[in-house]
DNA sequence: GCCAACGTTGGC
DNA sequence: GCCAACGTTGGC
């Protein structure tokens, strides 16, 4: 089993959003980068953990935490046109964005900001802190030991 | 395949 | 809104 960080928007996907969703499970798609891509297609197993970050709003960081319950399959909204996600050179044959389902497990009980997570000396080397940019990436399971407890202590 | 120009991400 | 750090596009 591994671990990975999931990064969203709140306003537009949330951790409650996810909660909210029949059964808590929600699908992960408009992924449209391809170092992501590959990670869903092929490193990420149904049954791998999941944390839920809050990116680009007024508290980033990390807000929950899921669970992978599909295989990747084709992102519909690629051949969507209304969406923004929509991609006229993907095609049924061969599609070029792959999706995923997740389910809710559980909010944090204690929020980790962004910068507590660079100050933290288990939490440093993080893609997140170290890259930065990506919207899945990867997680060790020292990080993942760290992060749970700092996040759901007390 | 190189690389300049342009676009996007995302913290601050 | 700024801007650094990418990623993508397209001419050659």
């Amino acid at each position: 089993m591994n671990y990975w960080l999931f990064k969203s928007e709140p306003y537009a996907y949330s951790i409650d959003d996810l909660k909210n969703e029949s059964d808590g499970v929600g699908r992960w798609d408009g992924i449209r980068n391809y170092q992501a891509r590959n990670l869903l297609r092929d490193d990420i197993k149904i049954g791998d953990q999941v944390l839920f970050y809050h990116s680009s709003c007024k508290n980033v960081g990390i807000a929950g935490f899921a669970e992978v319950t599909s295989e990747p399959y084709p992102d519909p909204l690629q051949f969507d046109p209304e969406s923004k996600y929509f991609d006229p050179k993907s095609d049924l044959e061969n599609p070029r964005w792959v999706c995923l389902d997740i389910q809710y497990k559980a909010h944090v009980k204690k929020f980790l900001p962004l910068s507590q997570i660079k100050q933290n000396s288990e939490l440093e080397e993080m893609v997140l802190v170290k890259r930065g940019r990506l919207s899945v990436q990867p997680v060790t399971e020292s990080e993942w030991d760290a992060i749970k407890k700092l996040t759901m202590n007390d």
